[in-house]
DNA sequence: CGTGTAGTTGCTATC
DNA sequence: TGATAGCAACTACAC
């Protein structure tokens, strides 16, 4: 039998420590090892990716060829420019290839690549080792353990995980790496197909990543945010292993920080240094494993002698979110990621919707203008624009640096939908797919849902204030200063509420508070673009419509457009029934069917009455097939004040 | 089954 | 200055 001649297949692992599948590579003994990065089509044009997460993933990249390089000086991390899918059958010939080992990605498209690269592996003979390394329990597992269902709350994960067992003790780095095979390439490149490209408007000129398949000087080097046509990263935090453990050491050396901290209490509005721990864009790439993060952690957390802080606001209970989001994904696939089709996943006729190909149930990428004023605070959003200092302040903290905290990520995410301008989640998750370094399509999506009240959270009455939440943190506005220099010098009276200081008072700082935002001027600062608390009215009387009438993504009426006919034409979002070709025949009367929110007709979908519909409190979810929903009463809910008035 | 309680991180007025 | 009640009213889970 022939000694193994292996390719180990890096992707969302970029590190040396604490990885199962090197460490399953290496046990094979390989006679010849390659580590490969293959520069994924995929990644460079169909995913959102600003020029500061290029920087970062280019970081991780280097700095892991440099380990490489360490452990064995004729080894590196060597970078091919062409689709995994077309590459590696070409390469398994080439290089006479035994087996192909990598980390388990359960991300959807990432799922169908490797099905592919395995089907293709089964037809050359080569043999593919997967191991799960990148949550703290294998996702799939997790999804077992919970009933075969996505893990849509904390209790679920932390019911499930243990089920699947003990979360492991991280792995040390390897003390060795063989010797890499041949390294000629005797067979032509594929080139990608470019278009489209949803990078093309951030890119100074056309991608030349793929000119050369082993790069410009035939070296297999990491491409250069030069090559792929990116302007010059803008933020200072920095990828790779070795300043993510570094990073780690520094944060977990402060005993009463790491064994106390609880994220409600950190300060959104802290940057100097920031108030949390800036290791999330290192769990993305995998610079840092999360099981290594966990039990240096619970380690601290185990020894303290103080009273120590728990799941969920705790560090550890952070990344079992992380595996929360990640258990849902795996379950619904690429689903997750959109509300159309999305059986857990609420409809709210929100502005702005995403364009779906039905074929494929899949986003195409675009969106509907259903409003071009929505339109228009939508572009004053991404561009900080909108009059309001708090929200302006984060987004442009976002595009410089591509890290907000985690509560001021709530904050924008509320005003964009549910707590202002009405517009659909996942044009907010788009942009800060583009923007965040630590971008996880499973955590974006969730977080997204959770903040829309669509998924995972339903409190939608609690909604945050673009001027009393910042006050809470930070009187002085020191944060809205920096991020917003224009207002740099305004009296602390009116830093969350410009439009609010008298001229003198704008002429005292030298700013005008004027026009529409629409184009940066110096010394100008936009008028807010619409009063909050009306919009705040108008936000919760759709939401609270939007639940009784009680839809959810994969209800047919969401997905053939019927729906319109359950919402009443005046109500906030693209609901005009004169825009939907098949109308019901009769006036607009709202049609309260809670009934039928599910699709089965197996308690007899009759339509209520007005009166019928005012006393339920929105049906059971979409996908809980054959089942009705628990009915309550309006006037029997459990309610808050309630409890505590009977208290008394 | 129904009922009571809890849920990572709201806001405002009042003491 | 910090704690508490009231606001209007969500779902999930435990018992």
């Amino acid at each position: 039998m022939a000694k193994p001649r292996v390719i180990y297949w890096f992707r969302t692992d970029l590190r040396l420590h604490d990885s199962p599948a090197l460490k399953a590579a290496l046990e094979l003994n390989p006679e010849a090892f390659w580590p490969v990065w293959t520069w994924d089509p995929h990644y460079v044009y169909r995913a959102r990716v600003g020029t500061n997460r290029w920087q970062f993933l280019i970081d991780c990249q280097n700095d892991l060829s440099k380990s490489i390089t360490k452990l064995n000086k004729k080894s590196k991390l060597f970078l091919i420019r062409e689709a995994p899918q077309t590459l590696f059958p070409k390469l398994f010939k080439a290089w006479k290839i035994t087996h192909l080992v990598f980390e388990k990605d359960t991300d959807a498209y990432a799922r169908d690549r490797d099905a592919a690269i395995m089907e293709a592996a089964k037809e050359a003979g080569v043999e593919v080792i997967v191991r799960s390394g990148r949550t703290l329990w294998d996702s799939d597992e997790l999804v077992k353990k919970n009933h075969g269902k996505p893990t849509m709350s904390m209790s679920q994960v932390q019911a499930a995980g243990p089920k699947v067992g003990p979360i492991p003790r991280p792995i040390p780095a390897p003390k060795s790496i063989p010797n890499p095979g041949q390294t000629s390439l005797d067979f032509g490149q594929d080139q990608p197909e470019m278009s489209p490209d949803f990078n093309s408007t951030s890119r100074k000129h056309d991608d030349k990543s793929y000119d050369k398949i082993s790069g410009p000087k035939e070296d297999f080097a990491v491409p250069t945010l030069e090559e792929l046509g990116f302007p010059a990263a803008t933020t200072s935090h920095r990828g790779g292993e070795t300043v993510a453990l570094k990073a780690l050491d520094e944060i977990i050396a402060n005993e009463k920080y790491t064994a106390t901290f609880e994220k409600p209490n950190t300060a959104p509005t802290a940057f100097s240094p920031q108030s949390t721990t800036l290791l999330s864009p290192h769990l993305h790439f995998g610079s840092l494993s999360i099981r290594e993060f966990y039990w240096r952690v619970q380690d601290i957390v185990d020894n303290f002698s103080g009273k120590s802080s728990q799941p969920p606001v705790s560090l550890t209970g952070q990344l079992l979110f992380r595996d929360m989001y990640f258990g849902a994904q795996a379950a619904l696939g690429y689903s997750f990621g959109q509300t159309m089709h999305n059986s857990h996943c609420r409809f709210i006729p929100w502005h702005l919707p995403s364009k779906v190909d039905h074929k494929t149930k899949l986003v195409t990428g675009e969106y509907h203008i259903d409003s071009p004023q929505a339109d228009e605070w939508f572009q004053r959003w991404k561009n900080g624009m909108t009059g309001f200092p708090w929200i302006d302040a984060l987004m442009r903290q976002l595009r410089q640096e591509g890290w907000i905290h985690h509560l001021g990520r709530h904050a924008v995410a509320c005003f964009l939908t549910r707590g202002g301008c009405y517009i659909s989640w996942e044009r907010g998750a788009e942009v800060f797919e583009e923007l965040l370094l630590d971008h996880e399509t499973a955590c974006n999506a969730g977080n997204w849902q959770w903040l829309s009240c669509t998924a995972f959270f339903a409190q939608f009455y609690r909604c945050y204030s673009p001027i009393a939440f910042p006050q809470k943190w930070d009187k002085e506005g020191e944060f809205v200063r920096k991020y917003v220099p224009e207002l740099a010098k305004l009296d602390k009276k009116y830093i969350y509420e410009p439009w609010k200081a008298p001229i003198t008072d704008q002429k005292k700082a030298g700013v005008s508070v004027k026009g529409d935002g629409k184009v940066k001027e110096k010394g100008v600062y936009p008028k807010p673009m619409f009063d909050f608390s009306e919009r705040r009215t108008i936000c919760l009387d759709g939401m609270k419509n939007a639940y009784h009438v009680g839809l959810y993504g994969d209800h047919e009426k969401v997905i053939d457009g019927t729906w319109r006919t359950l919402f009443d034409d005046a109500a906030e979002g693209p609901t005009e029934g004169k825009n939907f070709k098949d109308a019901m025949s009769g006036n607009g009367k709202k049609i309260r069917d809670g009934e039928d929110a599910d699709g089965d007709d197996d308690d007899g979908a009759v339509a209520e009455d007005e009166s019928g519909a005012a006393e339920r409190g929105g049906e059971n979810k979409g996908g809980d097939k054959g089942k009705a929903g628990t009915k309550r009463k309006a006037g029997q809910g459990t309610l808050d004040g309630h409890v505590k008035r009977a208290k008394k």
